[in-house]
DNA sequence: ACCACAATGATCGTATACGATTTCATACAT
DNA sequence: ATGTATGAAATCGTATACGATCATTGTGGT
């Protein structure tokens, strides 16, 4: 079945915003964007109206519709979140993740790790995501995995800043990564696996807090301890 | 500044379905709405796939809407994701909390425990609910606040069967709510609040599991350890 | 030179219209 | 009786049209 033209137009807009193809603040004009597409103005308003409850889309009644920019302040409380999120996910993905996926994420952090030598950060960076995605991704509560999702596309937008701008914190980054597939592998219980998975985010949420000068303590949540 | 009318449709639908006037599978005609509301099926349409995306109305391609039902799954999925972000929700808030917030806090529990011997649920429910927002109000992370206020929304349509259907366990929570309002007044770590809140809710939602026949290990995570 | 205000243009919000798709009932064949 | 094809009715998806609203520019007054 073809696709309606809202939601073409949805995927359209969607995939040239994250891609960065529009950048935040770009102005998105209804009848502009429905000669671009070859549709009329409603499906485009309607693709717009569901870019703008993802966050997105910035829209304002009777002025019209700008590609959302993330300011730190935003950026952060998402991170936070996202960081909570995924460490649950982690969590309650741990007893149901197989030896060949946590072989297959072991690999992909050898790969990244060679990312650091060739100063890939792009490349590290999807790498990073398919690490995470591939343990979290047996998650049997698909609710959180949408959230995290979600979180994840709105933060796409904005270039992950953690490599360039952050000197060292992608080798830790490494490293934790190997201390959680040990935690893995040795069938840790799940608060200790829960703690582990948020404590590398917050980790490189607080890097990036230390860059950007701001304060720690009102962002960052004191991850579980450890049995 | 008089709201459009496809805010003023979305506002509508939204109180009929939360409030229970339109129960699940309902079906939302466009035109029939429309006639009902005054205005054109334009701003309807709008309003309805407004609130398919928070969940409260199911969609399907040409061939129309229905208000969401609920089941098991979806009903504990989302009560899970809610104590996850809930739980670390108040423990963000925890340092920020006035001691009047807590004494109010600690007033509006003492109601609830006089809503047991007089067995008014209803308003248990609205207790309850005003008991949370209370002490998660103070969270300084908007965008947790927003992922928690929407599983609420979306959790309220299916009349909340805690009281009612689990003999004891409203007991046990009022029980709760006070040793966590003990937590937060003895400015306990955040980690140990936020065990303290997400095992309250995932003790309701175990109370509903062990109700429904399901096993709680596939979707309860041990909350996270005390220090 | 600066501010208040009116006219203009760009853009949005919504009504209406109609083709497209699905659903349901009916009739027919097996 | 059951299953399948056919038609009509209901409903959705989208185009077009136009009034409403907002930003902006230009004009006059101080």
């Amino acid at each position: 079945m073809t696709p309606s033209k809202s939601e073409q137009a949805y995927e359209l807009l969607q995939s040239k915003i994250v891609s960065g193809d529009y950048s935040p603040g770009y102005r998105l004009v209804l009848s502009s964007l429905a000669a671009e597409l070859g549709c009329s103005v409603v499906p485009v308003r309607e693709a717009i109206r569901r870019l703008e409850a993802e966050g997105l889309v910035s829209f304002e009644r009777n002025v019209g519709a700008t590609v959302a920019s993330v300011d730190a302040t935003l950026y952060l409380n998402t991170m936070q979140t996202l960081s909570i999120l995924e460490g649950a996910a982690t969590a309650l993905a741990a007893p149901l993740i197989s030896d060949e996926t946590l072989a297959e994420a072991r690999r992909l952090n050898r790969e990244m790790e060679a990312c650091l030598a060739d100063f890939d950060p792009d490349r590290f960076s999807r790498l990073n995501i398919a690490f995470h995605e591939l343990l979290y991704g047996s998650c049997p509560n698909p609710h959180i995995l949408d959230l995290v999702h979600r979180g994840w596309k709105r933060m796409r937008a904005m270039r992950s800043p953690t490599f360039s701008t952050v000197p060292g914190r992608a080798r830790n980054s490494v490293a934790e990564h190997d201390a959680l597939l040990d935690l893995l592998v040795s069938q840790a219980p799940s608060a200790a696996v829960e703690a582990a998975a948020r404590e590398h985010r917050t980790n490189t949420l607080n890097a990036y807090l230390a860059v950007a000068g701001l304060p720690p303590s009102t962002l960052t949540l004191p991850a579980a301890v450890h049995p």
